[in-house]
RNA sequence: GGCCCCGUCGUCUAGUGGCCGAGGACGCCGCCCUCUCAAGGCGGUAACGGCAGUUCGAAUCUGCUCGGGGCUACCA
């Protein structure tokens, strides 16, 4: 491209830059490069270099025409070459720059479809002009997707939020759900359908279909659609992600057969696997099992709570061993004038040590009428 | 500042001149179910940025305007 004339070497210094930007802004003319080197011949190059001064390799752009490419989302885009001044391809140590690095990479692997965020769609025009500089054919396929913008409409970056997968796989996400979420934002499929796998997805995903304006990441719909992938998920595969979560949180010695029940229990209602797996701690508290001192008073503030404690650990020791029939301890608080619903949070705090969580009757048979009975005997002692 | 891209409910979107007095989903609100709730059921709230024009007819076409984003580096 030097001996084409496609390029040229400058040797500008970064100050003489910054003061010739300085300069064209007092003029009220936009930032860029003026072209101060672009004559220069070679004695002139040759006693520049001669002086010590940085070397750099600018592409020499059109100074009139325009530029046009079709993109398989937006249709054809254009830009007027006396807009684009020439830029630097090789800088003084010798190293591309990110237009030239992907000209010659595209042309060099024969790539045939650029699909990538819409804030490279400008330096397109650049890309282009190299590759023509550099004798190459048939540009490839461009298709500039939409950005993904946070809440306050700026682009995602790593300052704010989650944006890593890791971030996404930490907070509880499945990976089918957040590929499922990503997919949707800046394309939908021609139909109703939401919850897709990359399957799905794939089969039915169409360019001609993507959205032109940005999307901005909506957390709320994510969690929802990971609830949905969490009810999808077989039990086996489901205890499989939930696994390091738990044994994170309450050890590597969980007993499998309860760990297995307490997920089937909770992935009913599950948005994340964290949410999930915290809800599984009472299971695994042993000893150290506490209640949430912040709720005590709160839920203690029922009509009869001692009553009803007693009448439950009475219940609870007696009947059969299953979800129903220690259901019916509803009874027995109804005996006493009461309606279940108004107390049930005590006894969540009791047994849980939350005033929410695990449906209570599941929760009770999986810690065996032993612990169940240690637990609302203490809650019991507590209150007098 | 210049150039480029974009503009439908709070958010993601369907919609390509009449099927739209704008549909779906998340969220939110209410009710129901109910042992808590994060699940489920039912219902509701809520949008074509604005102004001109083209047309019998515009969310859909054109112009202007306003607004948002991106690029404009010896970043990628």
């Amino acid at each position: 491209m030097l001996a084409s004339g496609d390029a040229y070497e400058c040797f500008d210094t970064p100050e003489e830059l910054e003061a010739m930007n300085a300069e064209r802004k007092a003029a009220g003319l936009p930032p860029g490069y003026d072209g101060r080197g672009r004559n220069l011949d070679a004695d002139q190059r040759a006693a520049l270099a001669a002086e010590g001064r940085p070397r750099t390799v600018r592409f020499r752009t059109p100074d009139t025409g325009r530029s046009v490419f079709t993109d398989a989302v937006r249709g054809e885009v254009a830009v007027e070459w006396s807009t684009i001044s020439d830029f630097v391809i090789v800088r003084s140590d010798g190293s591309p720059l990110f237009f030239l690095a992907n000209a010659v990479d595209d042309v060099a692997m024969g790539i045939t479809h650029v699909i990538r965020g819409e804030d490279l769609i400008d330096t397109t025009h650049r890309v282009l002009a190299i590759r023509q500089a550099l004798g190459a054919s048939e540009p490839p396929m461009y298709a500039h997707l939409p950005l993904i913008l946070q809440a306050d409409r700026a682009k995602l970056s790593k300052r704010h939020g989650a944006v890593a997968v890791e971030d996404f796989r930490a907070r509880g996400i499945l990976a089918e759900a957040l590929f499922n979420y990503l997919s949707l934002l800046g394309w939908a499929p021609d139909d109703d359908r939401e919850v897709m796998s990359s399957d799905e997805v794939v089969a039915a995903f169409t360019l001609d279909r993507v959205t032109h304006s940005a999307a901005i990441f909506d957390d709320k719909k994510l969690e929802w659609m990971n609830g949905e992938w969490i009810r999808r998920l077989s039990l086996d595969e489901l205890v499989a992600r939930v696994r390091p979560f738990a044994t994170e949180g309450y050890g590597d010695e969980l007993d499998e057969s309860i760990l297995v029940a307490g997920v089937a229990v909770g992935q009913e209602r599950a948005s994340t696997l964290v949410s999930l797996a915290d809800q599984l701690g009472f299971l695994f508290a042993g000893d150290g099992f506490t209640f949430a001192d912040e709720v005590w008073e709160k839920v203690t503030a029922v009509e009869q709570p001692a009553a009803v404690l007693d009448a439950v650990i009475g219940h609870v020791s007696a009947c059969e061993w299953n979800p129903d029939a220690i259901g019916e301890m509803r009874a027995a608080i109804t005996d006493l004038g009461l309606k279940p619903g108004k107390v049930m949070k005590l006894l969540y705090v009791a047994v849980e040590g939350r005033a929410a969580g695990l449906p209570l009757f599941d929760s009770i048979e999986l810690l065996g009428r032993e612990v169940s009975l240690a637990r609302l005997r203490a809650a019991r002692d507590r209150l007098a």
